[in-house]
RNA sequence: AGGCCCGUAGCUCAAUUGGAAGAGCGUCCGACUCCAAAUCGGAAGGCUGGGGGUUCGAGCCCUCCCGGGCCUGCCA
């Protein structure tokens, strides 16, 4: 049984319809449940280029539409990754503890950096920083999604070495898998993971403006349009699959089903199906943006961060204590 | 620390001997579509990495700086 699970995100500045069903829902149903530790993680954002003047700005964004989003910062630690410096500490030991090989396996670091003309050791040792973040944290439980896997599987490893060679510590985090595996797909191109990096029209950002949502969903690939009994052609399966999770909200789950049954009989106009995932989806994001609005007005966020930080460092200077002890660094004798 | 190569639109790259900065893809707007896609029409986008120099004239030549790639060497 998993008690303690974390998760990481990183400071893009804002939400996206994909973070939110994805992962930030089920977050908010998981903090009544077992110990949550939800960080916003700025030391990862630094592997790629990011702009320093916006950075800050960014993380603070971000801990607002999670906060705006459901995360209660009451039941669950909430804080911004570089305000526990004890991150890279960790990070460098159990880099000590990787194998070479091990990090030159990781798929994400190979497509990543194949792009790139430049490529940091930073982006090389991510999945180290990674297993860094869990394990400060002695977290057993890990939500992830498919792409996610190999890198638990990495800080698994390393958790079992560091374990073997310096003696028990960390429990191997477990993944913890969503009640449904939602996996929202970009608009403009279906095949791949909904994203902020693919351009504008890929995504739905959670806050963004009526009338820009409206447009984007709107001009979703959709295909040729249904025939009776043809299979649903992934542009449309994203939108009901949309259309389902935001009527589990708003509870007029029937619509998915009349919806379906048109397509099924090859009468569906697709414009009346945008629309709908366009209705359904702004009457969960209203009341969402309406409370971002709120807490950006209060001010009260930084703070929340601020606090959300101190119990997090409480955590992780018990677990550097020992871990320093453990491998025998430094002077104290505990 | 040394040697060699590179830097032009968001991306990939052109530009004759030193002679008016371009194309494809992407982006935005429009037409066609139930909505999209495809197609067609239109538009935006640049201190040519930066400073200095040579020249009537520099993306191109010289020089310094910044950034990047490859190779060799050195080191707590």
């Amino acid at each position: 049984m998993v008690t303690r699970v974390f998760s990481g995100i990183q400071p893009t500045g804002t939400l996206h319809i994909g973070n939110y069903f994805g992962a930030v829902r089920n977050w908010a149903v998981m903090q009544n449940d077992v110990d949550c530790i939800i960080c916003i993680v700025d030391y990862h954002s630094i592997t790629a280029d990011v702009d320093p003047k916006t950075l800050r700005q960014a993380s603070l964004d971000m801990a607002i539409d999670l906060i705006a989003s459901g995360i209660d910062p009451e039941k669950t630690i909430l804080f911004v990754q570089s305000d526990v410096p004890q991150h890279t500490e960790l990070c460098w030991i159990l880099g000590c503890v990787t194998s070479f090989g091990d990090l030159s396996r990781m798929t994400q670091f190979k497509d990543k950096s194949s792009k790139e003309a430049f490529v940091s050791s930073g982006l090389f040792t991510y999945p180290v920083l990674q297993a860094a973040d869990i394990l400060l944290y002695l977290a057993d439980g890990v939500p992830i999604g498919e792409d996610q896997v190999q890198h638990l599987e990495l800080s698994r490893r390393v958790a079992r070495r560091f374990n073997s060679r310096f003696g028990e510590m960390f429990p191997e985090p477990e993944p913890v898998v969503g009640k449904k595996g939602a996996r929202i797909m970009s608009l403009s191109d279906p095949t791949a993971k909904m994203s902020k990096s693919a351009g504008e029209s890929h995504y739905v950002g959670v806050m963004e403006p009526e009338n820009s949502i409206r447009k984007k969903v709107r001009s979703a690939v959709t295909d040729m349009g249904p025939e009776a009994g043809d299979a649903m052609s992934p542009g449309i399966s994203n939108l009901f699959e949309i259309l389902e999770l935001s009527t589990e909200a708003t509870g007029k789950t029937g619509l998915v089903e009349e919806l379906r049954s048109e397509f099924a009989g090859g009468a569906l106009m697709y414009s009346k199906l945008k629309d709908t995932v366009f209705e359904q989806l702004m009457e969960v994001l209203r009341p969402i943006q309406q409370r971002r609005a709120e807490l950006e007005a209060s001010g009260d966020v930084i703070d929340m961060l601020r606090s959300g930080a101190d119990k997090a460092r409480a955590i992780a200077t018990k677990t550097m204590a020992q871990v320093r002890s453990l491998v025998g660094l430094g002077t104290d004798s505990d």
